[in-house]
DNA sequence: TTAAACTCCGTACATAGGTACGGAGTCAAC
DNA sequence: GTTGACTCCGTACCTATGTACGGAGTTTAA
């Protein structure tokens, strides 16, 4: 049992970001109602572990929430994993794309003679 | 010589785009100033192509002005050439390691026979 | 000559994922 | 029992890169 200070502590996250996180739904909001303030315990802990695991995956909040709500059901998980899986190998074979590029533009600057002319912006112009 | 709808058609980037690229100090403002319509040259049209390419070698804006100032020097752009090209290599490297893990949960799945249970949901919880 | 199309400008809105602020109420320690 | 730390809530703000809006002025074509 701890109050959302200690909770967000000992995630090594903003007090403002659990707030954050249940305003988007991806958390339920528990009240003790005397005080009014918010009262966890290691279930919310274990939720919002999962959320930065999965954030930390790559996983949009979205993502996240639905993540949560299917957990139930394996193959729509795995759908997911495999939606993701595909968007990353896409981003990966971007970026590879990009590496040449400017490798390739880069070397042509170390080969450069001219001092008064540069390959990339030549490239570019 | 043509008016900034002329202009943002032929490079299939939106009016406002670049009124906000001149906004952002990417490009200067031309005027005539007898109607307060933007005239356009061919001038213009070849660095809005240069902020394109370098968009789309995934430089940012702010880069892009670096890059347009520096053209004179090549050291100084092949530095930043280099620098993206670290930033790239570990972008790359980052989402490697994702994809190594994903792949490695959307496999369990593939091999769970519980109905009852998600590996995924259970490495993340 | 008049209607349609174009441009002006400043400002608000959008995304994603938060962060910051500020006044008021509450709790804990000495 | 008071002072300092904590929490409440709603709202505004942040980055980066634009997009949308709307009223007023301008140009163009029939």
């Amino acid at each position: 049992m701890k109050t959302i200070g200690k909770l967000a502590k000992e995630l090594g996250i903003n007090i403002e970001t659990v707030r954050f996180y249940e305003r988007k739904g991806l958390i339920v909001q528990p009240l003790k109602p005397d005080s009014g303030y918010r009262i966890y315990d290691n279930t919310h802990v274990n939720q919002l572990k999962f959320i930065l695991k999965a954030k930390a995956l790559g996983f949009t909040l979205d993502e996240i929430a639905s993540l949560m709500s299917l957990s139930g059901s394996c193959a729509d998980v795995e759908s997911m994993g495999l939606q993701k899986l595909r968007l990353i190998r896409k981003k990966i074979a971007d970026l590879q794309r990009l590496e040449q590029v400017i490798q390739d533009m880069t070397n042509s600057c170390k080969a450069n003679q001219d001092p008064n002319s540069c390959p990339i912006i030549n490239s570019l112009s």
